[in-house]
DNA sequence: CAAGTCACTGCAAACGTATTCAAAAAAAAT
DNA sequence: ATTTTTTTTGAATACGTTTGCAGTGACTTG
């Protein structure tokens, strides 16, 4: 004789009172008797009840869910997913969790009719993006989303002109750090590996501040020493072959990612050439593998707990009705092997 | 004037028929006619509609959501997730997403009632369970989640004790399939770096595949080479300290998991010991970071894409009330830098 | 003591869908 | 022309909550 589902009516019945009256007793309402919320609370918990969220999202119009969309790179043949992004990921889920809110996952392409998916079908309050750096692709389905009232934040470049909420590290603050420490350990031929010219803004941002770095010091910016880089460590190694190639004068590399570095310093390694002894390496996000490489990597950490509540508070705020500004966070230099000052 | 929300009402309005036809409509009812059918299916598209995914979860039951709880260990101060899992979490959102599911993403204990809060509060139809190689600490509550009629599955060790369904590496070929490939390059005193006695029985099997590869080959097991580690990095770094410390003399390692072989690589350099030249090394996982490690690292790769399939179809049918069998996935050898073959 | 407050509580109406049951229309069979 | 069968539709209800509104005593106040 098992009864079916427990719900509200049981725990009144056996309560003595209506379930309006638990209902208000479970969630704390003010409008309930200390002690019947108490004795309310004691018999739910006796009979493991737990709030229906379909139910309760139903009538209150709320789901306590924000769906996170990671981008992938649809030309990747491998499946992959960018550490730093998985990093991302497990902190605004802890972040989400301390917030009582529930995360969605996915790894689908942005599509057209994606948002109305998650907006419409009410599977989300809100969606946090990951992963789109490069706004161009997306900029038409973001007004879309912001014109149709959706909720949403993204992390990357802040820029003006994108509408809507957004967090992102200062990556012309990072680039200059990275840059700044080269100079200052006596590097002067800095190579960027990364593509400026794409429309990736965090990519473009950390080149700027390099090169400001750079003419802050004095010196010239050589555009032969920028070579051309996708984010991946194929990329990266294809990128320090080329920089081979030309025959140009670097004693330093900064790479736009620490998986371009990863590449870089792989290529330079079956070239014969020292890392860091006659090329001290940079890199940029600190993933996790930065430290276990050899030489273990100096990178531009970026906060991601920081990050992750920068999004998810964010969003929350806009879902609650606020008008939210973007956020920058300052990044910081760690210091490892693969520049040479720790060799003194 | 905004309309409120677009609701299946509206839909039955514009196309002058009942709500419940559309429902049908929408679902691809037989019971509905093909051209009342395409025409609701029309307006519905033209107007942007969507079913409340609430709405039909709390009529029929259902949420069409899966709940993927991934273990953190509470003793690590670092918020880093094991790289392997996370590919895992990656494959499996893809899976999922493929059969229509939502992936409901949580890094909480297996708390006692967290069962019941995702189980009973209808957040999602299913559970997979990744990164609790040790059963042991979760036994009971395993046990309670199957006496409640929870449908679950778990990533790891398919022992014939456990409760309910499991996908799994066949951890012991593994082990067998590095030892071998150890002995083939002539080495002779291999070291087992992990915890074969804890109750992780992914370990466990590992080990014990490596002690029959050594013993089938004529040689004797020498229990001094065998070390304790846990998981992560450091844990490999100390007993590779360790090892070294007990004066014993080896020729190679067998390292439990990626990132044990990381530290124990790592320690060696410090301590003047090339790899591969007078150790190999061998990783189990293969790690996104394995392939960018220097030396790049030999390791045993577990399919991580048959894996996701494994475990969300296995849940799907065990939701659609069938009885599944769990699943045993053959390892396979990936040789890179690590173990001195490449070089002849 | 009457009237007004206050602190609780219950009734009942949503929320938007899926589905049962009966009915209507159309087609087929007699 | 009537009955039977088939196909297609609509009315009504249930899913399990939250919440507006009204009601009930108890308690204060003039």
């Amino acid at each position: 004789m098992r009864s079916g589902k427990i719900t509200s009516f049981d725990i009144a019945h056996r309560a003595g009172v209506s379930q309006a009256t638990v209902s208000r007793a479970l969630r704390d309402s003010p409008l309930v008797n200390e002690e019947t919320r108490r004795r309310i609370q004691q018999i739910a918990r006796e009979m493991n009840y737990q709030v229906d969220r379909r139910a309760a999202g139903l009538r209150s119009q709320r789901t306590y869910t924000l769906a996170l969309l990671v981008h992938e790179d649809p030309t990747s043949d491998d499946s992959q997913i960018n550490p730093f992004f998985l990093t991302m990921l497990g902190n605004i889920t802890r972040v989400a969790a301390a917030r009582n809110y529930d995360v969605l996952l996915s790894f689908q392409q942005l599509s057209d009719n994606w948002l109305s998916e998650y907006q419409a079908s009410n599977r989300a309050d809100g969606i946090i993006l990951l992963g789109y750096g490069d706004y161009g692709s997306i900029a038409d389905k973001l007004q879309r989303m912001s014109d149709e009232g959706a909720h949403f934040t993204i992390w990357g470049a802040t820029l003006p002109e994108l509408e809507g909420h957004a967090v992102g590290c200062d990556n012309h603050a990072g680039g200059a750090i990275a840059t700044r420490h080269l100079l200052a350990l006596g590097r002067r031929r800095i190579a960027f590996l990364g593509c400026p010219t794409s429309s990736n803004p965090e990519f473009r941002l950390r080149y700027q501040g390099c090169c400001e770095a750079i003419e802050t010091a004095g010196l010239e910016v050589d555009p032969a020493l920028q070579v051309d880089s996708l984010l991946q460590e194929t990329s990266g190694y294809e990128a320090a072959e080329k920089l081979l190639a030309s025959g140009a004068d670097f004693d330093a590399i900064f790479a736009a990612s620490d998986l371009i570095a990863f590449g870089a310093v792989n290529c330079l390694s079956k070239h014969g050439v020292a890392v860091p002894e006659q090329v001290s390496v940079v890199g940029f996000d600190d993933v996790p593998a930065a430290s276990y490489f050899t030489p273990a990597l100096t990178t531009v950490r970026q906060d991601t707990l920081r990050a992750a509540e920068g999004l998810v508070d964010g969003l929350l705020h806009m879902i609650g009705g606020e008008r939210v500004a973007s956020m920058l966070l300052p990044p910081s230099l760690v210091v490892r092997d693969s520049c040479g000052s720790n060799t003194r």
